[in-house]
DNA sequence: TTGGTAGAGA
């Protein structure tokens, strides 16, 4: 309301439209979509007129607020006003239902419109490409009357998504003159398909990259576990001159911390520290990770404390830093300072949390924060949060509570929670819970993996029951497998003799 | 003064 006020002030004495458009235009650039709405709002109960110019930016704020009752709240006011049928209002109302997923509805609006131009054409393309239906894409692609250079960049961007690099390929050598954003896209098409020495021959390619095209290229390597690549790159980036930002630094952190490099981690901090991207949460979250990873619980805690911009990822990551160092008070204490902050926990906090009690044994609270995860804030635990407590109850020797949990969980049981039972059975000599939990997996209609089969005779060879685990080895589809992935089963002449976990020899 | 294309944290 204050807002309104200061605005209705600031605004009143100059009565143009205008200026009115223009200050919700820069309300939405600014990411402030709301006070855009509200000075629609504003706006109208001065009696002032909206036009043209009002509705996209408008519209572009329903998207940005996710709300569908605003979107047709202003499509209705669109429609009152008889601006929906101005072209550039009908294509940021295809963007808003593009944007909201409501693809058939932008559909509709694309099929109403009795002036496309090459703008509408690409975004009901946009529409079909970011809700992954390439097949509608396609055909759209080779129907449109106009095409430009977007078109083709749209499609390029699509294909990135699905990991279609033949066909993204095929579209990018028909364009005749490629912008950075084709390059760009091409090459996130080969990182996406894993094949970063073909993203790094179209990297060279490029006569002109910017940001985008270094970054794609650092995310690339991160997300294929090039770590040491994606390091080296970033030194090419500094060496070269070029600036990184945010999502640069994020990524190079990330790369560190798999590499569990501390040193380049520690310059990496000053760096950041240097170009001031230090403040940024998505960097102070990497921060965090990096050091928690690279076993500086200290530096973590200090990063985190000192950062002046905290968010749910930040709380995340240190919680879960903290509870696989086995700190698991900490994480405790520290989930309770999350919640007097007024932070909504999300899953992956919960995730921290259960870890962080099943490595310090927690097993009441671990009990407690699980319970709470649905009552007090409406989480349905995912099979992750199921997979945790198994391994809570399972390290606590409650191997029953752990079965029982598992045979009332909503979720097919799969090779990770299975595992984390029966070893504990094997560690805890109780075979009959791990039978028990055999016959439950056996009782579900499923398909067993190789390494289901495997665990199931590993548990009766780690008991001495040769025949059993011999009958259960002989399922495998391919039990070649027990001779490559350093199988604790030892088979001399076709029988299993000798069960010694963790060795590979055979 | 207005609508469309690339990367974007666990």
């Amino acid at each position: 309301m204050a807002f309104l006020a200061c605005n209705s002030n600031c605004l009143s004495k100059v009565p143009d439209s205008r200026r009115w458009n223009k200050n919700i235009k820069e309300q939405v650039l600014k990411g402030n979509a709301k006070k855009a709405i509200l000075t629609y709002i504003n706006m109208k109960e001065l009696g002032l007129h909206a036009d043209n110019y009002t509705f996209p930016p408008l519209l572009q704020a329903a998207a940005d607020l996710s709300s569908s009752f605003t979107a047709l709240a202003l499509h209705g006011q669109t429609i009152k006003t008889g601006f929906c049928c101005h072209l550039f209002v009908q294509t940021a109302l295809l963007n808003m239902y593009s944007s909201l997923g409501f693809i058939g509805d932008a559909h509709n609006v694309f099929e109403n419109m009795p002036l496309k131009d090459v703008v509408a054409w690409n975004s009901m393309l946009d529409a079909y490409v970011s809700s992954e239906q390439m097949d509608n894409a396609t055909l759209l692609f080779h129907s449109m009357p106009l095409k430009d250079l977007s078109s083709f960049n749209i499609m390029i961007s699509g294909y990135a998504n699905m990991g279609r690099t033949v066909s993204a390929r095929s579209i990018f050598d028909q364009i005749p003159t490629k912008d950075t954003v084709s390059w760009n896209s091409m090459i996130l098409v080969h990182t996406n398909a894993g094949d970063m020495v073909e993203a790094h021959k179209l990297f060279k390619e490029l006569p002109v990259k910017n940001i985008i095209t270094w970054n794609t290229m650092v995310r690339g390597y991160v997300r294929n576990e090039l770590y040491a690549e994606a390091v080296d790159l970033f030194e090419e980036m500094r060496a070269g001159n070029v600036k990184p930002d945010f999502l640069t630094m994020t990524d190079v952190l990330s790369a560190c911390a798999h590499l569990g490099s501390l040193e380049r981690g520690n310059k990496l901090h000053i760096y950041a520290k240097d170009c001031r991207l230090d403040s940024s949460p998505h960097v102070t979250t990497a921060l965090i990770v990096m050091y928690a990873k690279c076993g500086s619980t200290l530096k973590a805690l200090e990063v985190f404390y000192k950062s002046q911009c905290k968010d749910i990822y930040c709380w995340n990551a240190i919680i879960a830093g903290l509870g696989f160092h086995g700190y698991g008070y900490s994480a405790l204490k520290l989930y309770d300072k999350m919640r007097e902050n007024c932070i909504m926990p999300d899953d992956i906090t919960f995730i921290g949390l259960l870890n962080a009690c099943a490595h310090a044994g927690l097993v009441e609270d671990g009990c407690q924060l699980f319970n709470s995860m649905e009552k007090e804030f409406g989480i349905s635990p995912k099979i992750e949060h199921y997979g945790c407590m198994v391994d809570l109850l399972s390290r606590a020797k409650l191997l029953d509570r752990a079965f029982q949990l598992i045979q009332a969980m909503p979720f097919e049981p799969g090779e990770s929670i299975l595992g984390a039972l029966l070893s504990a059975c094997v560690i805890h000599r109780d075979l009959d819970t791990g039978e028990k939990l055999m016959k439950l997996y056996f009782a579900r209609t499923r398909q067993f993996s190789d390494g289901e089969f495997m665990m199931f005779a590993n548990l009766y060879a780690a008991f001495g029951k040769w025949e059993e685990a011999n009958r259960w080895r002989d399922k495998m589809n391919n039990s070649g497998i027990a001779k490559t992935t350093g199988c604790s089963i030892i088979e001399v002449n076709g029988r299993i003799h000798k069960f010694l976990a963790g060795e590979s020899r055979i």
